[in-house]
DNA sequence: TTAACATATGAACACATATACATATGAACA
DNA sequence: TGTTCATATGTATATGTGTTCATATGTTAA
């Protein structure tokens, strides 16, 4: 029957903002262009500017939000800060959407 | 070496954008409800409203940015036009995104 | 064709958000 | 301690976006 709805196990409302303020993080593509460039290596925040040609007060903004999600790690060396993607589980997340982007 | 960049294999910015517009769309709590509720089963645009509460209008703006981003399959049937998740690898994102909520 | 119903669309509004500039915080070194 | 450098933060602004109301499109049945 084309209207039943099985319900089978749709999560808690809640569950479901918090699913979609995640997906916001990962919809910037300035997060994104971070995200790969410190996906397989740490980098610093001016680096990270530079090699995406950007402000530094912007990229520090992003890697704010990505640090709350908890998407990134954080190591301080001296007066520098290096980033790096948290786990393999964000870059799986990243890979999905690669994969349907790319057909 | 912290800062260089193994730069393995970045897709092209076009592709990045791509990405971070695709993940947009899993950025809104209603286009996610409406995501979960038609997964296993298709339904009407007017079901779909009543089951989250929402004008029908809302959620046919909704339905738009879905099938413009090829995520949901569409079917007449009569007056009623039926929707339903596109495929499998729609719902593997979600769920890699899900596992990263639930910790 | 006309009426009734389901869906889609356009426009307006309110709200969120990404960026840039200026400045503050904090660490290292002379 | 004071200076320099790296990063973070506050604020303003421009742009994007979700929702609603009103209306159009399109289908079915009389």
């Amino acid at each position: 029957m084309a209207e039943r709805n099985a319900n089978k196990e749709i999560p808690d409302l809640e569950v479901l903002f918090d699913l979609a303020d995640l997906f916001k993080v990962f919809g910037d593509s300035t997060r994104i262009r971070i995200m790969f460039a410190i996906s397989d290596n740490e980098m610093s925040v001016l680096s990270i500017a530079q090699a995406l040609n950007m402000e530094q007060s912007t990229i520090s903004h992003q890697l704010r939000v990505l640090r709350q999600n908890k998407l990134v790690r954080v190591r301080r060396e001296g007066k520098q800060i290096y980033y790096t993607l948290d786990d393999d589980h964000v870059k799986k997340i990243i890979e999905m959407g690669l994969d349907h982007v790319l057909e």
